[in-house]
DNA sequence: TGAATGACTCGAT
DNA sequence: GATCGAGCCATTC
């Protein structure tokens, strides 16, 4: 565990994520530069399960919209409980309404 | 120190 | 339109 930017830049992001919202992998690598690589977002996450206060990684999936990391939850169902209980509709483990509650980390830009 | 891995993404075939 | 391969960067062995 090091105090690197880019974790908490990245947990930030994800704090940010409205509630109903989703985002993406590449949103955020997109958003810190692209050149961090979209797997470092995933990485993070990795981590995001230690971190303080809950990080809402239930809303990060990858470009398709498809719960990708579901399995490194505490259940694999709790993704796609915790996404439908913000009224995203889930099915066969991709977000259906993907569209509708893409987020994209530059619409709040730094607010 | 070098090589391998990973919750991804894009371009080419 | 679907499938395959390469690129991206930090962390780990």
């Amino acid at each position: 565990m090091k105090n690197n930017l880019f974790y908490d830049r990245v947990f930030d992001i994800v704090r940010m994520i409205p509630y109903g919202r989703v985002t993406t992998y590449g949103a955020i690598a997109s958003y810190l530069g692209s050149k961090t690589g979209s797997r470092l977002v995933g990485w993070a996450m990795n981590v995001s399960h230690g971190v303080m206060p809950k990080i809402p990684a239930h809303r990060v999936v990858n470009r398709i919209g498809m719960l990708s990391g579901k399995a490194h939850f505490s259940s694999p169902n709790r993704m796609q409980e915790l996404l439908e209980s913000e009224g995203i509709i889930v099915e066969a483990d991709k977000i259906q309404n993907f569209n509708e509650v893409f987020w994209d980390p530059s619409s709040l830009d730094l607010l």
